[in-house]
DNA sequence: AGCTAACCGAGACGGTACGTCCCGTCTTGCA
DNA sequence: TGCAAGACGGGACGTACCGTCTCGGTTAGCT
């Protein structure tokens, strides 16, 4: 008996629609601010009933989330040899496409923002950033680092200082700051110096 | 000609209101989460009109960083002779306020998510973050460190850690955690190593 | 081709809602004045919405007024065979009304004070106005009137008194004064007299 | 001793504060409806503080009472020799008086609203309306009215007329209305008509 | 070919909070 | 004590969105 998962009565789901709504919600985010940005405003937008929205999402940080995915390359690190530039290339990338033409940086927040007050959506946008930590994780695993512990640490300082400057918006994320962050990286994994923990 | 400033007109501004705003902030914040509070929740805890919160303050993300800062006791790093160990200090201080028994990290994620979606108060917001780096920078500043660029991204790359955390929650803000960013951050401070840059 | 006329699209209109918000209104103003009235008390009395009030009516007098026409009974005027007993017949039933159970009198004062105050619903009140007018021009024109000049100003100075006495409240709206205008109408309006004009 | 009511401790009313108050009412009069008026503005034109205007007076009616009743000149009445032309005569002034140059027409009609909204209002208001109704009456006790009844009524049509077209406002105030009210009138009252009541 | 279920657009619904306006009262310091 | 200034508690305003619900109409797969 292979299948008993019987084929759904009724008209399937509009694929127009999805994307008519995906298109949507980034077309306003290039002309207004997430903050600005409503379920209505989409449905709007896409000349679609709110529902069709409610019904696929649950609100505009998941529709959007969906629209960040479909529409994100992976940050794609090329193999420099050492920890300190395969980290410094991996974070040039993550910086351009924070700067980005579409202004990925200011979206990004704003899903941060939501899944600060949407307890529902927080796992999915931790979710989504598991895969970017995981990526910067494979980039480390290239090269020895001596205790998990401090991996992990490594990365959440990496990633922390991305994030951290993209909140607060205090200084830039230039490809100087990838440079320095290889730099500290490579030392805080001890590359070469005996641990004398 | 002793002071030219005359005393203002008017009735003088309530501090009886003024705290009692305060604090029916904290108090809310302690049965519901950030998201929930509202301004018309507090004006009716506090037993005070919408407006007197509005005249002095812009929306409940001002209101709720005012009553934090009021309470805020300063983190005290003891000195204890290493970077690594004034590290490791500052951040378990800090790690344990953000977990603290009256929920500040819980506020402090709110706070954050405000700054995102509300332009106005994002400077608000860095300024009261500024006075967090700028007590970290001192720390660091006990050592040597010997490039202002590489301390800089060290600050960021350790409170980034520690935000990073808080924000997404992936991982906790442990006693060992704060022992590892030590270790990390003296190892990138360059402790003992001589710079080959 | 029968009919282009398409039904709108979109949820019709709750009769449920609409009948909710005319019977909280005069529920209300039988508990309390005019004045007192409100439209979140309305909302809140009926289990509404305020938004379904504002996206039907504008404001609380068009409410009102709408409740008003509703349950209205049309001021019927027996016919006496004379114009004096004809214009008695009249305002004694109209006394009546204002006088009434439900306190129509208060109500109607209540929206002329609302038509002065509120220049769009002026018309509005106006209207229903000219329905009560034209009754009034109905019962004289059963009877020979000389000039329209004069009838308009019989009209207006016979619903004047009326409306005068229910403004001001200086004196009563008994059967004795409906009388006598009937007796000073049938003097104005030349009964058996030849207008030496 | 005739009189034990000592003069009143502490500074005197200021005459400039009651004429500033009044004239500032009747400036923003000039400018905006009896509707858009608030006793904040009065006292933010008068320079004045609120509590100046509430000391003395309960609301924006009772100023605009004040200040008109200040303002306003007694309607004359030229004795004409004959009923018709006394009405005649009377309401040409009172109607000249309500279209006036600074529109006392709309302030009257704010007030009489005032009236209907606010019951502690209402007697104040009453007394004014009571002056000119006796000036009226002074007009037609010129001449035989043969009932007091018929007298009172009379007056309430008259007047009625004048007030139901200034509050509706569907019917001009002239001359000729004036004209068609004093002949009315002078039927209304028998002049050489045998009563057969 | 009809049935039926799920989809679609539109938009009204109950509800919450917003930020503003004005009320009438009170406090403050000066005259 | 009056006065200008203006903060205060309070109440209602009219608006914006939320997420749900009804409409009438469309689009499939299954009988």
């Amino acid at each position: 008996m292979p299948d008993t998962a019987r084929s759904p009565a009724g008209r399937k789901r509009s694929a127009e629609a999805r994307v008519a709504i995906l298109e949507a919600s980034l077309s306003l985010l290039r002309r207004r601010s997430y903050a600005e940005l409503s379920c209505e405003a989409i449905a709007s937008e896409a000349g679609v009933g709110k529902q069709t929205i409610y019904r696929w999402w649950n609100n505009k940080a998941d529709v959007v989330l969906d629209a960040l995915t479909e529409h994100a390359r992976a940050v794609t690190a090329p193999e420099t040899g050492t920890l300190e530039g395969d980290v410094r290339a991996f974070f040039e990338a993550t910086f351009r496409l924070a700067r980005g033409t579409r202004g990925t940086g200011p979206v990004l927040k704003g899903l941060m923002a939501e899944a600060q007050l949407d307890a529902a959506f927080a796992p999915r946008f931790a979710a989504f950033i598991e895969t970017r930590r995981a990526a910067l994780r494979g980039v480390l695993a290239r090269h020895p680092i001596p205790d998990e512990r401090e991996l992990s640490a490594l990365v959440d300082m990496l990633f922390g200082a991305f994030w951290y400057r993209l909140l607060l918006g205090h200084g830039p994320l230039t490809p100087a700051l990838a440079a320095t962050l290889g730099k500290l990286a490579a030392r805080g994994a001890g590359a070469g110096i005996p641990i004398t923990d």
